[in-house]
Order: structure tokens, then C-alpha cells, then sequence
DNA sequence: CGATTAAGGGAAAACCTTTTCTCAACTGAG
DNA sequence: CTCAGTTGAGAAAAGGTTTTCCCTTAATCG
């Protein structure tokens, strides 16, 4: 008697089409066609059925659907982004392109190890996902599975594509392109780069930018500093950038908001004001550290969510059956201004 | 036919059992048998038989399966933790406890709109998940979302339960006290408390514990400071505790770790520092935040990767049917030390 | 050698929904 | 009154797997 005391909760049975059916005096096929706007009934018979399915609350069992229509309406984000800082502003994104289209998404954390990470694929392919976006930490960098000849359509987001592919990634040369013209908007003379580690292909294609932009405005280019993504980075690039004797810059492009945050604070530490003195621009719009940076960073945003709402759109029409011309397709980023620019003398 | 070059990709047909038994030349219940350890045959037809499934690729599909056992092995956690700072964690956790038994994660993130947050759950039901887990972005705060009388068990992490649910949370009482005691072990005197708004439950149980440490010590207790969860507030506190004229502090216990970042950047700027002035320990072990910020942060750590364990391991006992007795569950904290509080001097 | 038992394997139901096909009844026209 | 056509609704198959129950054959025993 003792161990029966304990209450076990006890979960209803679902209800099923078939109880529906019964409560309203048709057949299964007579109800499902009632509830779907399909076959041909009295306007009254349909109603009836309805108003027992939801007398019941009957819900359909999106498995035995699944199972009949071949397709599960679920789609699966692969990341390896342990922090999310990438991958959930993306997953934000692809949910609400999908949402309308009652397909949710399935977040798969891949760790680094391969084993696993083809593991958790294989369980998604086993639950019939309609497709797979992939994701990763930046840019260039692969995920350490094999996506090539699934069974289902793949879409690579913010992660370097498998050849034949269809990925979508930020244009981060335009996105260079931008902070550095909005400084030289606001009279900014001498613009400096730091950046994160030469391993990195986005470091390079923003050095290209930098340096273009420069060029064609006939602006002096001061050799961009390659280091780490890290605020002790934008720490030691100041160091490096104003203790020599030449000329000091009077703005600094930073490759991520750490590195910004780090070349701030080091020019505080300097007595250097910004933006008065330096005008600062980050990159990534980071909020939680943009904002919490003193002043404000302005940063350059990669517009994540949008470019989830494209992969999620065409992976959508790739499970469709409509095909979709493999490459990669950059979306543009645009500029969040803070108060780490500094503004034009006369604004 | 200009329209007929674009190559449309075809995806092959998955392989079912039908398939590999007709190859093996059985019937689809001994197939079935073979490749589950189940029934009887000889080892000679089991072993062929996989033989051929393994030849085919055959993969089980799990709807089916999932549609004969009512049971999905998947579970659902909803989250309204925009950044995923906590509920990532949370979700390697738990993923980390029940992969073992081939079931995945489903996260899902509800924003603020309660009528689409119970969209997403219904979603959720209709797939039939196992269980679902409610985390949130702090532990006093509900989700906008009612998990009562759900079909599925229901087990909160990190946020604040329905009343006679099974909860997992961290013990932040606990977790002041580790901070406290280790400031007292290493001789500091004057000990003081920035926080949070009064608005969170943790607040005041943290500040309860700051107390009672202090009190049993014969420590003086300073008058915690309460603000808000910003580096902002961190720096402001500064100046309240550092201003007057009374006897300054030698030690900072924050609330979190942008807090103490705030404070120890505006201790900096006062010329303290520190450890060596005033040591500083923060909450959460952002790592990301506390190892960026210099020196290293010490800081409490919440343990969430632990919690999401205990919580999967006993969502999924619940699922098996044994029942769970409801309460809150608390979890003990970790100090993980870097460099922010000092250390002994004759360490 | 006949009868019993065990072993090996198959048929069919079940899970739940959708869809096609079929069928009965009824309408209106000739 | 008969026939074509329409309307309303049900039967059944399909989707892929698991499991129970049954049947056949071979082996064992008396």
C-alpha cells in the first residue's frame, strides 16, 4: 500500500480521427475530409464534424501525416556555434520564413568531433527532415560532417558550402566598405584596420575593401594589423598603432566588437577620446557588447536574421521541387550607428 | 528546352525494410526480427539479413516507428532566451544526458507573444514529443507560456515552475556564500554586493546569503547595492561605494559578470587596483565575458550543463513512467577562480 | 513408425491519417 | 417510368515498422 500513494500522473490518450469519427456518427475518411475542406459533404454534416473535433480538441498526429505526405515539416539547423551568438540570431530568422509554412526547426549542436556530428545528421535523416540548412562559427569554416549527396536538400548559411552547393553568406566586403566610407564621411583622415588571424578568408576580403575604398578616395591606407578576434588584440593593436613617431590615426576599424571594445578601452587608457580623438567602428553588432560599450559602439551588422529568412525561403522551395542554382549568394550588411563614430561637425 | 538544362536534383528513394527483405529473400516480420534481436532464426539468416540491410543503407525511419511506439525520442525545450546564454548550456546538457538513449532536442524559442508561444507548443504536442523542458532567462521569471495539464511531462530548468511541477534550478544562496567565503578566506575585510534590480527573486536570496556569510564571520555587512544588470550600473555603484567618506571596500561581490566587468573598469579609472586594492568575483561565468575582461574574472558558476543533465535524465525516467516528486531542486554553484580576487599572499 | 515438441519463418493487425475509388440514393429530363 | 448525371458518404489502400499469433517443417522420443 505504501508505494501506492504516490499519485502517478496520468497523460490522457490523445484523441484520434477515428474518436471523432465515432462521436459525430461518420466515417474516418467522411471526418478527415470535413476537417481538411476536401470531398464532398452537406455544409451541415461538415460542421457537425467540426464542431466535435473541437468539442474533443482533437489534434492530428503530425507523425502518421508525416509518414503519408513523405515530408515531416521539420528542417534541421546544424551549428557549431557553442555560443549561439551566430546561429541563433540565423535560427530566429529561418523560424520565422518557416513558420507560415508550419514547418519548425530542429537546432543540432554538432560538437567537434566528426563521429558525433555525422551521428546527429543520421538521426535527423531517420526523423525525415525536409532538409538541412548548415551553420557554423565563421564564415570559411567548414562543419566537421559530410553533407554532400544527402537524401535531402541542403542550404549553407554563414558556413563555407560544399562545391554545388547554394549557401548564403554576408557580403562582409561591402560591409567593410561601409564603415569605412561613413568615416570618411565624417572627415575621418587616417583610418586603420584591425582585424583577426590571416587564417580567417573574411579577414582578407575586408582588407581588400579597406584598402579599395582608400584608394579610390585618395585617403593614405596604413597597413591593416592581423591578430586574434580577442579584446586583449585591439588592446595591443593601439599600442602598435600609436606608440610609434608617425602620423596617428584618427579612426580604427575593428574586425569584431571585441577587438573594438579592446582598442577602446586601451585608447581611454591613453587619454585618447572617442570618437573625438579616434572614431571606432566594430564589427558583428553584437548587441550585449555594442551597447554595453562606453560610448556605444557603432558596428557593422551582418543582418543574420534576414539571411536565416533567405536560406530558410529557398530551402523551402528547394523541398518544393524547385531546383535552385547552386553558389553562394552574399547579402548585404549594413551599419548600426552608435556613438563610437563620432557625427559630423555640423550635425 | 531551354527549361529542361537546369538539372533538377533527384533524391534517391530511402530503402524500408520491404526493400532489404525482399533482397534477403524473408518476409518484412523476419527482417524486422533480425535486425532487433528479436524472434527466432538461425544465426545464418539473421546474419544475412543485415548483411543486406547494412549493403541497402538501410535506416529504420523513425516516423513510423516513432507512430507504432506513441513515442518520438524527442523532446522539446522552449526557451525565451534571445542570446542563448543560459539555454545553450542548458541544451548541452541535456542533449549530453539523453543521446544515450537516441533521444534529441528539439529547442523552440518563444518570444515574448504568448499566442505564438502556444502555437509553437502545440506544435510540439502534434509531434508528439516525449516531454518538454521549460528553461528561461532567469530563474524567477515565467515562461509567457501555460505548461500546465499538458499531455507530456513537464520539467522546468532555470525558471520558474507551475506549482506541483518537478524543477531544477541553481543554488545562488549557495553560490554567494562560495564567493563570499573565498573573499574572507583570502583576508579580505571590507566586503561589498552589487546586484541586480529587487524585481529578481535571486537577488535577494544572494543578498540573504551575502548577510548571513558576513554575519557569522563578524564581518561588517555593507548595504547591498541594487541596480540592474548592466555594466552600466557596475560602474555607477563604484562611485556610490568609492565617493563617500567612510571606509572603502577591499572586495566587490557582482551580480553578474558584465556587472563586475563595469566595476572593474571604473576601479581602474579611480587608480585601484585590482586584485591587489579590491578583488572582484562576479555571477555566471560568461566565459566569454570573464576571460576577455582584465584581469580574468573570477566568478560563480551556475553549473548549467550539470542542471540540463539532471533535468533530462529526469524528464526521461518521468517518461518511462516513473513518477517524480515535485519540488524545487537545487543545484549546488561553482566558484571557478581566475584572477580578479586575488590569491594568498603566501600562495 | 507415429506422435509430440521445438524451431524457423510468415501473415496480419496495429499505429493514425489521407486519398482514391466505389456505391447507393436521389434529382431532373425525356 | 427510365436513364443519365449528380450528390453524399463509406471502404480500402497507402505510408513503414513492430509484434502477436499461427503454420509448416524438422527433430526427438517412445
Amino acid at each position: 500500500m505504501a508505494s501506492d500513494d504516490q499519485p502517478v500522473p496520468v497523460f490522457p490518450k490523445p484523441v484520434t480521427l477515428r474518436d471523432v469519427a465515432a462521436q459525430a456518427g461518420v466515417s474516418v475518411a467522411t471526418a478527415s475530409k470535413a476537417l481538411n475542406d476536401q470531398g464532398r459533404m452537406t455544409a451541415e454534416t461538415r460542421e457537425r464534424i467540426r464542431e466535435t473535433a473541437r468539442g474533443l480538441g482533437f489534434r492530428p498526429n503530425s507523425l502518421a501525416q508525416s509518414l503519408l505526405r513523405r515530408r515531416s515539416f521539420t528542417v534541421g539547423l546544424l551549428t557549431n556555434d557553442t555560443y549561439g551568438r551566430f546561429s541563433l540570431p540565423l535560427m530566429s530568422g529561418i523560424s520565422d520564413a518557416l513558420v507560415d509554412a508550419g514547418v519548425s526547426v530542429f537546432l543540432c549542436h554538432v560538437e567537434e568531433d566528426p563521429r558525433l556530428g555525422q551521428l546527429h545528421v543520421e538521426a535527423m535523416l531517420d526523423k525525415r527532415v525536409d532538409g538541412i540548412i548548415a551553420t557554423g562559427k565563421r564564415i570559411d569554416r567548414h562543419l566537421p560532417v559530410d553533407l554532400s549527396n544527402l537524401r535531402v536538400p541542403v542550404i549553407y548559411a554563414f558556413t563555407q558550402p560544399d562545391p554545388d552547393a547554394v549557401a548564403f553568406v554576408s557580403d562582409d566586403g561591402g560591409g567593410a566598405r561601409l564603415a569605412i566610407e561613413h568615416f570618411r564621411r565624417l572627415g575621418r583622415k587616417r583610418i586603420a584596420h584591425v582585424t583577426g588571424p590571416a587564417s580567417f578568408a573574411v579577414v582578407h576580403e575586408r582588407a581588400r575593401a579597406y584598402r579599395a575604398v582608400l584608394a579610390e578616395t585618395g585617403l593614405p591606407v596604413i597597413e591593416p594589423l592581423l591578430g586574434a578576434w580577442s579584446e586583449a588584440w585591439g588592446h595591443e593593436a593601439v599600442a602598435r598603432l600609436f606608440d610609434g613617431s608617425g602620423e596617428r590615426p584618427d579612426a580604427v576599424f575593428c574586425g569584431n566588437d571585441q577587438i573594438a571594445r579592446g582598442v577602446i578601452d586601451a585608447l581611454r587608457e591613453r587619454g585618447l577620446g572617442v570618437p573625438d580623438d579616434v572614431g571606432v567602428i566594430g564589427f558583428d553588432n553584437w548587441e550585449i557588447v555594442a551597447e554595453a560599450t562606453r560610448p556605444p559602439l557603432t558596428s557593422v551588422d551582418m543582418n543574420l536574421a534576414a539571411l536565416g529568412r533567405e536560406a530558410g525561403l529557398t530551402l523551402l522551395s528547394l523541398v518544393g521541387g524547385k531546383p535552385a542554382t547552386p553558389g553562394i549568394r552574399k547579402l548585404p550588411c549594413r551599419l548600426v550607428v552608435r556613438q563610437s563614430c563620432g557625427r559630423l561637425p555640423d550635425g
